[in-house]
DNA sequence: GCCCTGACGTGAA
DNA sequence: ATTCACGCCAGGG
């Protein structure tokens, strides 16, 4: 049951509870789960909790990222690579093994929408690489 | 107890 | 963009 263990260990109940709580398709740092869970700076506790919990508990660990969106595991790994694969399937593209947290972070994404960031398509988006490409 | 490690974060150089 | 040093603190030896 559970209870024992929220009995026991309340710190991790607290964090497993945010990390269920992260939708779909969105991402969340270590730190964000921990000040969420109501443990500011305490980002490495989130880490050891997810390093424990066992598949059976069914949290969607591969939701949590390194602040700067890259994924914790070393590149190549394969828990690297099974994160990956665990948010592509979600939308979540993953580029060099990292996310845009701009665009993909739980509540930032809100914010990204709202700071209503004026479209701006620039020529680069043709993304030319060499010059002899088009004559 | 003391020491080291780690799915981390952050400010400074 | 990268690297470094520190801060943090639960577990394992």
């Amino acid at each position: 049951m559970k209870s024992v263990d929220a009995k026991l260990k309340p710190d991790h109940s607290a964090i497993r509870r945010v990390i269920r709580s992260i939708p779909p398709g969105c991402v969340a740092s270590y730190g964000e789960v921990a000040e969420r869970a109501g443990l500011p700076r305490r980002a490495r506790l989130v880490a050891r909790v997810l390093r424990e919990a066992p598949p059976s508990a069914g949290l969607p660990w591969y939701r949590v990222l390194r602040a700067n969106g890259r994924i914790a595991f070393p590149a190549g790994s394969r828990g690297f690579r099974e994160q990956a694969r665990h948010l592509a399937a979600e939308g979540v593209l993953v580029v060099g093994g990292r996310v845009d947290v701009a665009v993909h972070g739980w509540d930032r994404n809100l914010d990204a929408v709202l700071w209503a960031p004026a479209p701006r398509r620039k020529k680069t988006t043709i993304t030319r690489r060499s010059p002899r490409t088009r004559g």
